[in-house]
DNA sequence: TTTATTTATCGTAATATTGCAATATAATAA
DNA sequence: TTATTATATTGCAATATTACGATAAATAAA
């Protein structure tokens, strides 16, 4: 084998693995926390502050955006990206529900 | 290659990408969803609720417990298993610190 | 048009993940 | 001791991910 057996879950329980797997990795997570840094919605200079080839930062930006994490918008020849906020509250959501689910157990 | 970068960024960000890395996939989210539908920490009857089989469930569970998500404790031949709310609280401070920082932005 | 700039895609090698049968280990019960 | 029960480990095949050089595509500037 080698491939999930992503139908025997529901979709929900999909989702949300496809949302933490985009996270997964740590060039993915320095893309969002960079993405963070900068006032504005910056035009794509990632590639200057990850120690990381331009193909494979572009291979990891398709990723965040396939996910909704983060969203592109052409200007020009350059493209800017952003973060998503709604990809953000529904991953927040889930661990609220999760706390709440929490405070009736036994740890 | 093939292998992650991972000395090339923060101890944080590693950290944050180990735990989303956890969550990554449907398996360990329904094991998670399930230790949540019980009362309390339950002897492993997981295997029972899951459409895979026990080594793999076995599998899921250990790096569910490396990446502390959930604790597990000897009772008898079984094992109890529940969520770690610590780690739980880790991931929500991480959204919050996005949260607020997303505050500033122009999206 | 030609050239430069920026991002995406292709192809491929190295490595990691997933799933399970077979087997091992550990604790309890008979 | 010898079962029995519950969980872990091993070994392996199938598949996925990561990284990057080479190259393509798209837009802007000269």
């Amino acid at each position: 084998m080698g491939a999930s057996k992503s139908e025997s879950f529901s979709v929900e329980q999909n989702e949300m693995a496809t949302l933490f797997k985009a996270l997964s990795h740590p060039a993915r997570i320095a893309i969002v926390d960079y993405l963070l840094t900068v006032d504005t919605c910056i035009c794509g200079d990632i590639v200057n502050e990850l120690p990381l080839a331009q193909p494979t930062i572009s291979q990891h930006l398709k990723e965040l955006k396939n996910a909704n994490i983060i969203k592109g918008t052409i200007e020009g020849t350059a493209i800017c990206y952003c973060i998503n906020p709604d990809t953000i509250d529904k991953i927040e959501n889930h661990f609220g529900i999760i706390r709440h689910k929490l405070k009736n157990k036994c740890c």
